[in-house]
DNA sequence: GCAAAAGTGTTAGTGATACACCCATGA
DNA sequence: TCATGGGTGTATCACTAACACTTTTGC
């Protein structure tokens, strides 16, 4: 922006658009809502939500607005993710994509949701996209209380648990678990529990729904 | 991109550019380069290295070709810093700006050397940029091997130490320090000393000077 | 009564912190 | 000889990891 030194080259055709990863769990599942494309070499593949950046709006806008137009009335955790400008990656003009990522605590109609997996073909470059939207998360788990995001406003501390380990990948002790998170201090017992198949659970809610830092003095 | 519903707006006129901070140590402070903006509304104001990505180019090669357009030769660690889109951040027109990290052993001629001070006056949204690569870098500095890009190859404790406590805004313990450090298994000593001012001190080097996660299982 | 998830404590080990003195050198 | 940074060890504390049994409920 702004050159120092004045560009000597066309450079007015690099378009800006947003891409959405919206992600949530599903049957002990990560899943992903994707829409399929509707034109171009790409049609009737599956990408994910996105499309340009109006003049007028912020990128947190336009992210918020192509999350809607798919999602409609969605309440969701969004956040820049990163942004993806190789000249090839779409095949029809050359358009920089700022990716964001998307987090639900439960699926909502308007899109396909499918599962993370490593197999799972998308359009354009969305694999890296989705790759680099998991590492995101799995990576701030560890340091945040970005949990909340894929939880409903009360859970147990099972499903808080069960949160955990299906991003992570892999079995926490639930001793240790609920010893480390319940020293956090970011929890707040509602006092009454939840009826299920057994044995009745103490219901938590998170001291606050927005991004905090943890462990990092 | 390649929107799944399409754009019904005027989209076209929003521009792409890059924005590059090259941070160096210098003096035992964090200095950045900067140059003066020498047309438009921000005129005369200082900001840093960047301007419009060329339709065949990828970002990384924009931020690369305007950091070496500024410091003319410069060997530096690059990466992507966040994108900021605000419609109004440059007066001028709508360009959203990739901005990018760049870390160098010593500062270079071609740009003004400032220090990093939070009065520190720059053009657009450039004190924005800066605040941001600045936790980027402390936050790194915590768990990678970034220190590397701040360093000649070889340095000594000392030095490095030094980086931490610049970067970081705080004094360190010389023991814990080393005994951490060492224990990470990321620096070969050279087994040659550094003679200074007093007593020579084993030179080291980083193994991989290219950037490592350390401490996250 | 049985299957399934909830709930709970102790121990051992590891890593972090706090802290003080001597060493080698150049000036 | 003195000023300056280099180099080293120990004791304590906090956190993590490993680990098994009892409880409560629905069916």
């Amino acid at each position: 922006m702004a050159p120092a030194h004045p560009s000597t080259h066309n450079d007015a055709t690099v378009g800006v658009a947003v891409d959405v990863v919206p992600l949530t769990l599903q049957e002990g599942a990560l899943h992903a809502a994707v829409v399929r494309v509707e034109r171009g070499d790409e049609r009737g593949r599956l990408a994910f939500p996105g499309g340009r950046v109006r003049e007028n709006e912020s990128l947190d806008d336009a992210a918020a607005r192509w999350l809607d137009g798919t999602l409609p009335g969605v309440r969701a955790h969004v956040e820049q993710l990163y942004t993806f400008g190789e000249p090839g990656r779409d095949p029809a003009s050359r358009v920089v994509s700022v990716a964001y990522l998307a987090l639900l605590a439960r699926p909502l109609p308007g899109a396909l949701w499918v599962p993370c997996e490593p197999a799972l073909r998308l359009a354009y470059d969305h694999r890296t996209i989705l790759r680099t939207a998991l590492e995101r998360l799995r990576a701030k788990l560890a340091y945040t209380n970005l949990a909340w995001a894929l939880l409903d406003e009360s859970f147990t501390l099972g499903e808080l648990q069960h949160v955990y380990e299906t991003v992570l990948g892999h079995t926490l002790d639930r001793r240790n678990f609920r010893k480390r998170i319940l020293a956090l201090d970011l929890l707040t017992p509602l006092g009454t529990t939840r009826h299920g198949a057994h044995r009745p659970a103490q219901l938590y809610r998170f001291r606050t729904r927005r991004p905090i830092t943890v462990g990092v003095p």
